[in-house]
DNA sequence: CATGAATGAGGGTTCATTCAT
DNA sequence: GATGAATGAACCCTCATTCAT
């Protein structure tokens, strides 16, 4: 039994089946209960590895967060271009969202205490998702003098905006055209 | 037996207090038994105006549409020209999220069955606001020949989402900015 | 408006209502709310009429009773002669049961406390049965000299115990075949 | 750690109350929280070892079948003879009654639609009570040529319903006469 | 005589969590 | 490191009944 690759652990189950579930029923509305059967896991090994449901919340978003972040620099790389780069996280958006909308949004709607931890981390991953574009707005900014005037602080916030609602409208209608529009609006925006 | 003052029924303290919680707390982490007791008003009393929870959630999102229009058109009717009115809608936005987001996309993001009956509510105000938003900006099409070229469907898309996506950023990360950024874009768009 | 003829009011409404859903669903099973609703009658109506459930209990019971003497009579005055008129109870049983079993024994199993005001009425109605039954046993043993040696308190207490073994088992097995033995099981008794 | 004399767990307490209740007061009428409040057990511990009521329901059924079919046979083998212990299901009916009837009947009267689990059990119990005396009075057949010409089919099906009547009866006017009689009467049947 | 609103107690069930082993 | 039993609070909902009008 080689430990080190031994992914399928119980608290590798567990965390699987609460990305799963998690963002396909709601953190609230998926109990611990049904976290268990579906991770074939004892009550007590879960509560062993996971303290409480709070802080299978907590893991559940930072797994959310690598995973996200890993597919994110997947769509950059795989074009070329600070342009395309920038733009081509409509499409990474578009994917991940797949009408259950943003999983850190969607935990922020659920928990409405501001001083809880799970909020904490959905702060983190707002403004590392935040930053993320700001840098991709920037690169675009000192690629060509054609982008040299572009405001930075206020394209990167309008952006981030942008693909917030795309997100959340996509979610609220089931549809896919608001990742499209928004998309052509940040086009408009750059003058592309 | 004044009928129109009479603000003070059962039914009437109900709704009020779950138009109060379910926005605060959201819909699922509100229970029935916090409501009754905040409404003083008995279990099979609530039941009798309401046969089910859902049934008083549907009471919440239509009453939260009346709300919002009323408070919609006020904001409108304050300003003259078509350009402030569009405008307005922004001003509005950022008055009713106050951080606990739009009432619809929260009940959206909480309720995943796609067939429920909260789901068709949140679908006709979307609808509604979206043909609001379609209304104004094709008012600001016709009202002179600087918008003559404007792209009514797109435009007023693209400005949804952008509200969309203001209150759902306002929500998340609780600051005013998102507002005033989603605000300034679309002036940007429509070029003024 | 006909007062005499008037059965349509009401109170008959409920009892009739009462009737169908009692024996259909139990009495225990079936509540007040569901009786006024298909009674289309006002709940207040409701208790004007039958101070309570249990009152509309001892109502529905004496509507079987005397819907059940009717019927009785007339399945015993159908044929002549004094062995078709005992048989033809078992027939007259047969068509009262139709799977749901006697009113009043199942009131009695729903009830366990043996000095309920219902329990009473199913005591009184038994009691009935039992006399009948020994009148056509008695009128048998006198009609003919090949019956005037019958025990007739045995055997009428035997087709009396047949009768509701043949209505209970039938409710239980939903078959119709108990019937025709406890009839055929008479006839042995009677030596016919 | 002795399984075998460890009858005192939850699990056990909550089955010997039911078994207590459910036959004493009938099973829609005996709640959840007063089988908890007697078996001194907490809620949520009832609903670990029974998924819910209709399941406590059916290990009920279960047990009495087993209860039964022990008790019945200790009466069977407590004579000699194939008369006597065909006659002993008489006296074993007569003590398992004791006024409230068999636990299988009642539910069965109690429950309404056909296609409940509970009523499946009761099938169950019913056909292997009357494959019972079925054989019973097939071996009373193949022991002497004095009962050579029973006609086994019809005589253990009298029987069977001459005992569902004896115990329904028993109930009902809450007399132990209708034992003897049905007794009697089986007696007669058979020519003895 | 009729009405709908209002009630307290209880229905069955699930929650996240802790315990002894 | 892992287990299943046990917990009290809370879940949504229905019961038979009474009240003011």
């Amino acid at each position: 039994m080689n430990r080190i690759s031994d992914n399928n652990g119980p608290r590798q189950r567990i965390l699987e089946t609460a990305i799963r579930l998690f963002h396909q029923q709601g953190y609230i509305a998926t109990g611990i209960n049904q976290i268990i059967h579906e991770s074939q896991v004892a009550k007590a090994s879960f509560y062993h590895h996971f303290p409480s449901k709070e802080d299978l919340g907590i893991a559940y978003l930072r797994a959310q967060r690598e995973l996200g972040e890993c597919l994110e620099n997947k769509y950059i790389e795989s074009v070329t271009g600070p342009l395309e780069r920038l733009l081509s996280l409509f499409r990474f958006a578009g994917e991940l969202a797949g009408f259950r909308g943003c999983p850190f949004m969607n935990i922020a709607t659920e928990i409405s205490s501001q001083d809880s931890r799970l909020r904490q981390e959905v702060f983190v991953e707002k403004k590392r998702a935040g930053e993320k574009v700001w840098k991709l707005v920037n690169n675009l900014k000192n690629s060509s003098s054609r982008y040299s005037s572009i405001d930075v602080e206020f394209i990167s916030n309008s952006i981030f905006i942008l693909m917030e609602g795309a997100i959340s409208t996509s979610q609220t209608l089931r549809e896919t055209w608001p990742i499209q529009i928004a998309q052509k609006t940040a086009k408009k925006l750059l003058g592309v």
